[in-house]
RNA sequence: GCUGGUGUGGUGGAAUGGCAGACGCGUCGGACUCAAAAUCCGAUGUUGGUGACAACAUGUGGGUUCAAGUCCCACCACCAGCACCA
């Protein structure tokens, strides 16, 4: 068979007949497959692409052949900064690079043969999309949930640009290598921390794996400890610190704030302003991930001014120090250095007092100091003999009693930015009025203007854009005002689009909200690990934040997750034009059809785990289909089958039967791999078979038969011309998958393992269907197992039926 | 550093606590052929033995069990994620 004119036919023939469109009438039985959309980036598709969409599509293939009526959509996150880094690089348009993109990427897709629904093509930086990515916006303004506060960029001041942390590289500039500096711009964020909660929670119920589970609760990072305040000396102020270890407030003999933190600037003593300053504009150069190090050292100024314990009254130092978040908890931490690691390094290095306040529990535990553990207090006045447990809590209760602390719970999750300096995204739907202040722009789509000067000269180019920017009113009072000159980060755009797809181009309404609850959620999505922590949450986010404004009625976007592996290149790194390792599957299409690579894909790799490419085997596959084209072919001669091997026709109805049930069972758990070697079992079995010109073959064209359906989900256009060929009428590819008949399995004998001590010793065949008490006697009157015995006295006989008999002597 | 994952022949990988290595690749041998390709048949964990067979084998060391790749403990290596989370 030439199977890439096949395919071609068939794939031309299946756009017409229309034969993958989702039956709208028939939702109560529908089934929403989603891959994660694709980047269209300027190269091609790569066999990661292949791997993703092609064995996804093979199972949204079995869903279809086991009844269901599949929806299964395709679309474009097209926003983002590659095509403008592009489109200063070449001059080339990022609307332009990128709608061309994705037209090569399309035909690239329609080549996998995979069933998607076109009608409902998403493509992100269409005004039709982003209006609907500004009206979340806007909603979630209108909710209390977008609001605007400081936060600091990454700064170029030679480029004088904001780059990406992408764009960083080693605290440098990517492009002209400067050094990178932070910057305080004010930025829209999502409130997403008011839903840390029902985020964690909702986790249990997902059919999601452990692993990504485990990512998400970390991320989310949930504390339950104490706020604690701290007024200064000097009774100017106070300030509060987050802590888990309240019980050790006795020992806390200073405390760090962040270098960022509020109070700094104002209770610095002129004496030691000249150092704090200089430590601030030395961790404005730093990035988080450096500061955060465990191989760099503590490093801490003092700022002269001294804060008052709440528990004792002791006068500590206050410090400011890199290691300290502005971002997390109250960006101001006390400093234990008895009972904490880091705290006995900073103290050791600066010479501040360490005190005991916890010893252990009991005389065994090595509790020298820094100790860390919990234990008991002591040098804690009253709270003395309490274990750290009961401690933690009484300590702050204690203080709550004065106003000077309450029991909190904290998130590591932050709220998300989702300002950009960027202009290829979705603009954010502000306008800024001299008499009103912010006001929501509620006339969308608020458009990307195409015309701009991408030239980076300190400002984006959306700001300098004076007509966008400045040719706009308020809409409350009518005078001129200003847009906000930032677009959305992409990741809003990827945050609501599975709820676009199912009728992608409404342009009343971002989705019918009755039809969405039909249709969500999502019952089977996949997509890379790498997005477990942003757009897994992010995702989740949107949805529990549309249910809450009454736009959808449940609480999770997607009931089951999968994670396919990631295909290395074959040195074993990741493919990329650095390593100049990158895999086109073209290659291999080109000769052997999408078929064949759809087959050698599932067959050569764990789904879920990838590895490095290697196309050792591929030709096996092609010959291996080959096999089956032959043997389908005889099957439907004008012949009938003898046996080969001297077994009758039972033997080949089991295969045939074991194999559908084994099947059955690796598609829905994405074990491709070993679907493809039972299929070939089946062959080698079908080919102890030799053909004969006589009638009566109809076991082996029904095994035929079913070959070609459990074969159909990875090799489509295959299957559809050899089920044409051998005169079947309708499409194979909507056809029942079949159903094993469990009578054919049973065996009336089967052969069992003896052993001697468990060690294996001789075989039997025996009834299967002998109960234990029965195949125990049977076993020990066999003459053979006698001799095995060898006449010692038999203490024990562990019977499995159906298996094995193990006698202890 | 913390967390999670993985570790099985020359190789990709199979194994609800029950005969480790299914199914392939590769290699070796054979059939067909003038020859090659294609196809088909057979062998293939390691060691010892002509042999039937025996011993040893799932990163290392222990443990539980009649029975461990699988469960438990410790360690090693590699990979991924997170970055001092107060």
């Amino acid at each position: 068979m030439d199977k890439i004119a096949v395919e071609r036919k068939w794939n031309e023939l299946w756009q017409k007949s229309q034969v993958y469109k989702f039956d709208k009438k028939n939702v109560d039985n529908k089934y929403y497959v989603l891959e994660m959309f694709s980047y269209p980036s300027g190269s091609k598709l790569h066999v990661g692409h292949w791997y993703n969409y092609g064995l996804t599509d093979s199972f949204a293939r079995y869903q279809i052949m086991k009844g269901k009526n599949v929806f299964q959509p395709m679309g474009f996150d097209a926003f983002g900064l590659p095509a403008e880094n592009y489109a200063i690089k070449t001059g080339v348009h990022p609307q332009d690079s990128t709608l061309h993109n994705i037209e090569v990427m399309e035909t690239q897709l329609k080549n996998i043969g995979a069933m998607f629904d076109w009608d409902h093509e998403i493509k992100t930086c269409l005004p039709e999309y982003y209006r609907w990515t500004q009206w979340i916006f806007a909603e979630l303004y209108k909710h209390g949930l977008a609001y605007r506060k400081k936060a600091p960029v990454n700064w170029c001041p030679s480029c004088n640009t904001v780059l990406a942390n992408e764009q960083v590289v080693d605290g440098h500039c990517e492009r002209c290598d400067s050094q990178v500096v932070k910057k305080d711009l004010t930025q829209w964020f999502f409130k997403i921390t008011d839903y840390a909660e029902e985020l964690l929670d909702g986790l249990d119920g997902l059919d999601w794996p452990e692993k990504t589970k485990a990512m998400q609760r970390n991320w989310i990072g949930k504390s339950q400890g104490g706020e604690i305040v701290f007024d200064l000396a000097d009774g100017s102020g106070s300030f509060k610190v987050f802590t888990t270890r309240a019980d050790t407030l006795f020992g806390c003999t200073y405390v760090v704030l962040a270098p960022e933190h509020e109070l700094v600037e104002k209770i610095t003593l002129p004496e030691h302003r000249a150092e704090v300053n200089a430590y601030i504009e030395e961790v404005a150069k730093t990035n988080e991930i450096e500061r955060l190090s465990t191989a760099k050292e503590k490093t801490g100024v003092f700022t002269g001014a001294y804060a008052v314990n709440p528990i004792n009254g002791d006068k500590v130092q206050v410090w400011i120090g890199d290691y300290v978040l502005n971002s997390y908890g109250t960006g101001a931490v006390m400093g234990v250095p008895s009972h904490d690691a880091r705290d006995y390094l900073f103290a050791k290095k600066h010479g501040l007092t360490i005190k005991r306040v916890i010893k252990g529990a009991t005389a065994d535990v090595d509790d020298s100091l820094p100790f860390c553990d919990y234990g008991v207090m002591c040098n804690s006045g009253e709270f003395d003999g309490l274990i750290s447990e009961q401690g933690k809590l009484a300590v702050v209760q204690k203080l709550a009693e004065k106003g000077k602390g309450e029991l909190k719970t904290n998130y590591r999750l932050r709220d998300w930015l989702v300002s950009r300096q960027r202009y290829w995204g979705a603009p954010i739907p502000i306008i800024y009025c001299p008499h009103c202040g912010e006001v929501l722009d509620e006339n969308l789509p608020v458009t990307l203007p195409y015309d701009v000067e991408f030239r980076p000269d300190g400002t984006s180019p959306l700001a300098k854009h004076r007509k966008f920017i400045h040719d706009v009113v308020c809409p409350k009072c009518g005078a001129p005002a200003t847009r906000d000159p930032d677009t959305l980060d992409t990741f809003v755009c990827s945050s609501w689009y599975y709820l676009r797809y199912p009728d992608a181009h409404n342009s009343d309404k971002p989705f019918d909200t009755e039809w969405i609850d039909k249709m969500l959620p999502v019952d089977k999505y996949v997509g890379g690990a790498e997005h477990a922590c942003m757009h897994l949450l992010y995702a989740r986010f949107i949805t529990k934040a549309l249910r809450d404004m009454g736009y959808l009625h449940f609480d999770e976007p997607f009931k089951s997750l999968v994670h396919q592996g990631v295909i290395l290149g074959p040195d074993g790194n990741r493919m990329s034009k650095t390593h100049g390792n990158v895999v086109s599957p073209d290659d291999y299409v080109n000769v052997y059809g999408a078929d064949v690579f759809r087959c050698y894909l599932a067959f050569g790799f764990r789904y879920i785990e990838g590895g490095p490419w290697s196309d050792d085997g591929i030709k096996a596959i092609n010959k291996w289909l080959d096999r089956v084209e032959r043997y389908v072919t005889a099957a439907y001669g004008d012949y009938a089958v003898t046996d080969k091997t001297g077994r009758d026709e039972k033997e080949l109805n089991r295969v045939r039967n074991a194999t559908i049930k084994a099947v059955d069972a690796d598609y829905p758990s994405f074990s491709f791999n070993t679907a493809v070697a039972r299929m070939m079992e089946l062959v080698n079995a079908l080919s102890k078979y030799d053909a004969l010109p006589v009638k009566n073959a109809n076991l082996y064209r029904a095994t035929a038969d079913d070959l070609l359906k459990l074969l159909c989900p990875l090799a489509p256009h295959f299957c559809e011309e050899l089920w044409q060929q051998t005169g079947h009428s309708g499409s194979i590819v909507v056809s029942a998958f079949p159903v094993c008949d469990e009578r054919a399995l049973q065996a009336e004998e089967t052969e069992i393992l003896v052993q001697i001590n468990s060690r294996p010793k001789v075989r039997l065949t025996v009834d299967a269907t002998l109960p234990k008490q029965e195949l125990q006697e049977f076993v020990l009157a066999d003459e053979s197992v006698k001799q095995a015995i060898g006449g010692s006295p038999v203490k024990n006989v562990i019977v499995i039926p159906g298996r094995l008999v193990n006698i202890i002597v």
